[in-house]
DNA sequence: CGAGAATTTGAAAGTCGTCAAACGACGTGG
DNA sequence: CCACGTCGTTTGACGACTTTCAAATTCTCG
């Protein structure tokens, strides 16, 4: 279940990352503009497998990223989905305790965490950074940790669609380019469930399920759900 | 074959000083040692509430802390147990995500964040070290999710064991300072589960239960159970 | 259009939670 | 020093939420 062969995809190089009109770079990452690899890889390929010497990371340019940690008898646990934007890696010890696998066909840039950690060394800017990035994902992780530990079902399902949807423009119209299992093995959940728990969201008239994604049509609702033991 | 980390999950563990020929003990976070102020605190004492402003940071001197993340209705989720040698809240960001309480009388060292982040810009061997921390709390979150997300009752409760016992001197005679509802809010449990479960171990033969704590009589067979979702 | 995969739905089983009560440890006060 | 009250732990019976097993339906894509 770990490595497949590195046979990475298309290997580019990449120009910097987008300049601002006014000529400042606004990314606290733009540092690594120099040292950074865009590369693009397809669906279900793996970035990492879980135990690798951690050599890279990466930042997601276009695409889905799935973590994902496994037990011998196959059980999995997603940690998280990336979108574009979202960085990888850049706070990890010498191997990824986690496998990364792409959901769509992804871009990203890739950096050599050697490289990134000498940078870090020079700039206090980017060592700051780095500890603000490692920081929030910690409290995600802790937020994740209530939910796995103390959520219901529904309370999963309709915290995970609010917490999709806030990372996406649209407001109501959010795309879920991951399959049911993949939100079920984020959630602690089978893929029955999750597939029950939506199908009564949308009974109830709070969302719409359509194909790739859902609509949702009660924010309040929603948020209500999130925090309600009770369905 | 991938490797499957067995780590203790819990809040900056401090790495294992280093000892160095010739004879002084390398702990990175010695420049600390001027900014820094010891405390005591009484059992159940808050160090810092759920949202506070994240002005100190601390280091456990005795004793055992427990940070915990609240719901409205009660539901609690214990994302830690802290002893002597950890460190918490140097990778926060502007509020504390959770709160953090003595589980037993504490001795401690408070550091204020501003100072510590200041120290940080300037010694670039302190921040790495404080990316490190992050990174080793970040690895033990994820272990929590797998546990939180995927393992029974039993593998939870023996996991939990090896954890505490890991983490002692002792192999077998694991001190547990925390009560009942403390371990089950931290696994993910009830009460009357964990009873139940560590009442099963006992009568397996594979842990004596005493007041205080426990004696692991046979680590094989916790291990074994720690990854095995029959009993 | 057709095959395979993903999703959805249904029925039955099981693990864990809930409710309740007994038991035991500990600290205070008599 | 022992009685007693309180709090934490343990045990039991029952119930329910979720899982498991199975099958129908829909979607995807060649």
């Amino acid at each position: 279940m770990s490595g497949m062969p590195q046979t990475t995809g298309q290997v580019s190089r990449a120009a910097g990352w987008q300049v601002i009109p006014g000529g400042k770079p606004a990314d606290p990452l733009d540092v690594l503009a120099g040292i950074g690899m865009t590369i693009t890889l397809p669906r279900d390929r793996e970035l990492h497998a879980q135990g690798d010497r951690a050599e890279f990371c990466y930042r997601i340019v276009s695409g889905c990223v799935r973590t994902i940690k496994l037990m011998e008898d196959g059980r999995r646990q997603v940690g998280g989905f990336l979108l574009a934007g979202d960085c990888l890696g850049f706070g990890t010890l010498d191997s990824h305790d986690f496998a990364a696998e792409a959901v769509t066909e992804i871009v990203l840039r890739r950096y050599r965490r050697r490289e990134v950690e000498a940078l870090a060394d020079r700039h206090a800017a980017l060592a700051r950074h780095l500890r603000e990035m490692a920081a929030r994902d910690l409290r995600d992780a802790y937020d994740r940790m209530l939910l796995l530990g103390r959520k219901t079902a529904s309370e999963r399902i309709a915290t995970f669609l609010l917490e999709v949807a806030a990372r996406q423009a649209s407001r109501d119209k959010v795309v879920l380019p991951m399959c049911r299992g993949d939100i079920a093995d984020h959630l602690g959940l089978t893929v029955e469930t999750v597939c029950r728990m939506m199908t009564h969201l949308q009974r109830e008239g709070t969302i719409v399920i359509r194909p790739g994604g859902v609509e949702l049509l009660s924010l309040p609702a929603l948020r209500q759900m999130a925090a309600d033991p009770r369905h």
